[in-house]
DNA sequence: GACCGTCTCCCCCGTGCGGGGGAGGTCCGT
DNA sequence: ACGGACCTCCCCCGCACGGGGGAGACGGTC
């Protein structure tokens, strides 16, 4: 029977791309889409898929955290393969250390994806050299700014309603109108939302969410 | 009879996610492929397309300057639409200066591909789809051929610079450091950036920046 | 029951921000 | 020679913003 495989991007181009390539396969199967690390967990349990083909930069919740969630709550859990462009590989470490079986980037020849998907799936991890050995040297400096928004990216459903309402320029007594609270309750999301991205200011924040992907531009 | 265009990228990943999402549309066919933008001048003699879709960064020869030498070279040249996820303005304005009828980010979503297709197919020029269309709405300018982003929302070149500053999330006093000139003076450019983008504050200002594609996510 | 996270609201307080003016300088085109 | 952008700096002023506290109410969990 074919390999079964969840696809995880937020770019619907990249999981198109993905699925053409693995539909090509006649041994792989494409047997679902999410959008967002968040709603993995559901899909895994309903589908059952033996790879999970996972991006590591998602708005919600990303590859990392998604993989942690998915190893802590399935109880057979599916073959992680992190799908990500080699720009990023300061998330190799992470990604490993939570539980990934297999790396991947997105430059990969559609043999080689093919290829990887059927590797993990047979339960070897593979990982690209060359994201390896930049890992060995990159492993021990400190500052990933990128990577501290997501992680502390720990928004409550209130606060990410807030910064969305920030990310449209809106002022907080708009937001306390919109959302029919006070100003001082409004203050205290925006202080909350301000501490876990690690902003200074509400413009700070608003570029967060734009380059975490938290809202999209256009 | 559909539009035709031809997919240059190097990675053959994107490619088959830029054919699956417009081969999806009845109205658009996808004549051709390319790896490089070394192998294009050929393949448009002979292919004919409508429209080339462009990345920009690829091995031996980049989409700059592939767009310059298909625009150099051919006699009835098709519209180049570039695509790319890259962070770096200053590819935007080169790609514009070289030629290129519209800019548009891998990250869109597949309407909105399919939509920059045929915008630029059918002659008009296009940044960055919903976002130039809302500038070019709200600053009311008539003046429509290819130009920067820059000129559309009529900011000039120390602007531009407070502005992208601004976008990355600086303070005034912070800007004037970078700059080497006094607060007083980044003030007075923030207040002209915000009078002619017609924004309220410097989040409005940076939100605007995002949507136009005067600054791209990451 | 005790505990914790979340949402809600409240105080004080300093300051960065933005609006409204103005003014001197250069460089440009006419 | 003159006007007109543009960049630079300056004044006053009001206020939204953000920090640092705290507190009550609700819903879960242990």
């Amino acid at each position: 029977m074919p390999v079964t495989v969840l696809l995880v991007d937020d770019e619907p181009l990249v999981r198109a791309g993905l699925r053409a390539v693995l539909e090509a396969q006649p041994d792989i199967e494409v047997v679902g889409e999410a959008a967002d690390g968040a709603a993995v967990i559901p899909l895994v349990r309903r589908l059952r898929p033996d790879v999970v083909a996972m991006d590591v930069r998602m708005p919600l919740m990303d590859g990392i955290e998604a993989t942690r969630a998915v190893l802590r709550t399935v109880a057979e859990p599916p073959k992680i393969l992190v799908v990500t462009t080699f720009e990023d590989d300061e998330y190799v470490y992470e990604a490993l250390r939570a539980g990934a079986d297999g790396f991947l980037l997105k430059r990969a020849r559609p043999a080689e994806i093919a290829h990887a998907v059927r590797l993990v799936a047979e339960g070897e991890s593979l990982l690209f050299p060359a994201s390896v050995r930049r890992l060995a040297t990159r492993y021990g400096d400190g500052a990933r700014p990128a990577r501290a928004v997501l992680e502390r990216a720990r928004l409550t459903e209130r606060e990410a309603e807030v910064l969305r309402l920030m990310a449209r320029g809106l002022s907080n007594a708009e937001i306390a109108a919109r959302l029919v609270v006070g100003a001082e309750t409004v203050k205290s999301h925006v202080s909350s939302v301000l501490a876990k991205l690690g902003a200074r200011d509400r413009t700070q924040a608003v570029i967060a969410a734009y380059e975490s992907g938290f809202v999209e531009a256009g």
